[in-house]
DNA sequence: GCCAACGTTGGC
DNA sequence: GCCAACGTTGGC
């Protein structure tokens, strides 16, 4: 087994489809849905159960991230793939050869206030983040274990 | 609702 | 392999 070093990551989602009161209520969900090779390749090799996620919320007001949760499971297909009724259907993607994947992740803190997007912007130690970058669209990134520490810091 | 930026598709 | 057209993401 590979060194089990822990690292971080960041989950994008809209609350209008599923946010952190959603995963809170759950306490746990597949993350399904990610249509991108990048953020797939992130979600498939890049992480390890035990992994910690900022959530993010998109599209909202105000943006920014919400709370935490724990990568639970290792990658597997994902069945939404598989499901014609369903909008993330790909007829690209068979349980032979599958080509989409998805990871549990398990609700772990929701934060008591946002940390909004725009303080995050204006926080020093965050420049580099994948997330702040011009035109970053990615739905699962990384984040680097600086960034992790800058940002729970500002956490109330 | 607008629009910039990105990823994918398909014609050539 | 290029690139225009299109659809999507996501901040504002």
């Amino acid at each position: 087994m590979a060194a089990k070093i822990k690292q971080y990551w960041l989950l994008k989602s809209e609350p209008s489809s599923y946010g952190i009161d959603n995963l809170q209520r759950d306490k746990q969900t597949d993350w399904t849905g990610v249509r991108n090779f990048q953020a797939r390749n992130t979600l498939r090799d890049g992480m390890q159960k035990g992994d910690l996620a900022f959530f993010y919320h998109s599209s909202t007001d105000p943006t920014g991230i919400v709370g935490i949760a724990e990568i639970a499971s290792d990658a597997h297909p994902d069945p939404t793939a598989f499901d014609e009724k369903d909008s993330h259907f790909d007829p690209k993607s068979s349980p032979s050869k599958p080509m989409w994947f998805s990871r549990t992740v398990k609700f772990v803190k929701k934060f008591k206030e946002v940390v909004p997007l725009a303080d995050l912007r204006n926080t020093k130690g965050l420049e580099k983040m994948v997330l702040l970058q011009k035109g970053s669209r990615l739905s699962v990134q990384p984040v680097t274990e600086k960034e992790w520490e800058v940002i729970m810091k500002l956490v109330k």
